[in-house]
DNA sequence: ACAAAATGTTAAGTATTTTATACATCAAAA
DNA sequence: TTTTGATGTATAAAATACTTAACATTTTGT
């Protein structure tokens, strides 16, 4: 049945348990424009690894923390 | 300083604990060409962050074991 | 030594991510 | 109420990931 795998993140969570760092802020500490982090944290796209990868550094976690690649339907 | 950060990954040994698993078949079950499997392992680019996770998928590892997003020099 | 399979390389094209601008909306603050 | 800062939307251009195809080199098996 090729169950449909779907990108979804924390960030905005993460963002706000991180002092309410703001997107333009965060988009600052990894070298990104503030449309980047605003795309990804909407998941309108699938960012490259390595800009995921400066993300969960900033958060000091784990990429698999900040970002789930899960059916749909998963809770 | 800024250090510079690189990304590195394990898929090759990955591949061939995996029943010595050849590039192809790699690619095949992730769904991209025999090429990207090969830019991806040799660090040509930084592959977009669903097929880190895809790749990861197959060898049954988090995304972070799978890649290392280091400074050049770490051990 | 030979054949076959796996890996490496290159080039040109397509697809996707990221940038840059610009503007709209909303909430908070003055 | 007006301003300001943060967020959302849109679009075009630039940069990068991925494909396709073809061929060269290395490794493996017979």
């Amino acid at each position: 049945m090729a169950e449909t795998l779907t990108l979804k993140n924390n960030i905005r969570t993460l963002r706000f348990f991180s002092n309410e760092m703001t997107q333009q802020e965060l988009a600052s500490k990894i070298g990104v424009t503030r449309q980047t982090v605003m795309a990804i944290e909407k998941g309108k796209y699938s960012p490259s690894l390595e800009v995921a990868f400066k993300i969960a550094r900033i958060f000091n976690k784990p990429i698999d923390d900040v970002f789930q690649y899960t059916s749909l339907d998963e809770k």
